[in-house]
DNA sequence: TTAATTCCTATTAATTTGGTAGGATTAATA
DNA sequence: TATTAATCCTACCAAATTAATAGGAATTAA
């Protein structure tokens, strides 16, 4: 499962791209539009704009905006930052790799194959899902509406 | 990320399943072979009993043994036992279905999509790998070496 | 000067995770 | 019948993680 950070980031990252205005989105408007608690968002979009997702205007009329082109966020990204790794096991993972304690074979586990056949299609997956691609995917449902 | 039961669970349930004479296996032989907390472990089998996945035998020379064709076991079903959904978002999960409190119309929810796909993928890597599939990755893996 | 915003620091309640402790019960065997 | 080796049962617990909340300082446009 998603945290909720990772679900709350993406919502709003997906908001922001499909604002039409040039203007900076505020914090007030995405909580209130998608329903998250205020507070909480506003730590979720500081840490975006740490990792230089978002960028942001500071005062009167500010609030966030992309620091890259909409193509260039993928979900896989957004997950990593708010919840690690992305594979089923730590031995699997290509960004936060880490042993298995109790394991005393990597190499011959039937369990880590699974795993990381799991992981390759996953992570294709989330990487394809830029935001780009999910604004396309609500056209798509909208119309079929 | 798998928890730690559900690693433990598929562990010890392969470690069974692998088991060439037709005694039943101890906790402490698992616990022994496989690294795995005895305590941790005793109360991890108790619950594969109580799902039914295994039966067991008290007394002297006891231990558990599969209650099912090892074909008939398989990762889906072990990790919903202990870890719950394996779906990305609760809205997308078969057994396990929620709404997402936030969301206002999940049908033209383009995150959604993206998960539900993930979940179809897994789900079925999941389902295929059967405790006789990972012996058999294993068999695999060992002749490599 | 005012209003609306981001920025910063600290705190916290609830839940989940990953165990541990201690003994009761059951059954095979010498 | 005593011993040994198992499962079974109940309770407890520490640490980490999650999902926030609180309160205000700094910044900027009008």
């Amino acid at each position: 499962m998603l945290s909720k950070k990772s679900k709350y980031a993406i919502k709003a990252l997906v908001f922001i791209a499909g604002n039409r205005d040039k203007q900076p989105v505020s914090v007030r408007t995405i909580a209130h539009e998608e329903n998250i608690p205020l507070k909480f968002l506003e730590s979720i979009l500081a840490e975006l704009k740490n990792a230089r997702v978002l960028k942001s205007t500071k005062g009167k009329y500010g609030g966030y905006s992309l620091n890259r082109s909409p193509d260039e966020i993928h979900m896989a990204e957004i997950m990593r930052l708010f919840d690690g790794a992305i594979a089923l096991l730590p031995c699997v993972s290509e960004n936060f790799y880490e042993r298995c304690e109790e394991c005393s074979d990597e190499l011959t586990c039937g369990i880590r194959q699974v795993a990381m056949e799991i992981r390759r299609q996953t992570v294709a997956q989330l990487q394809g899902a830029t935001l780009t691609n999910i604004l396309e995917r609500e056209a798509q449902l909208d119309k079929g509406s």
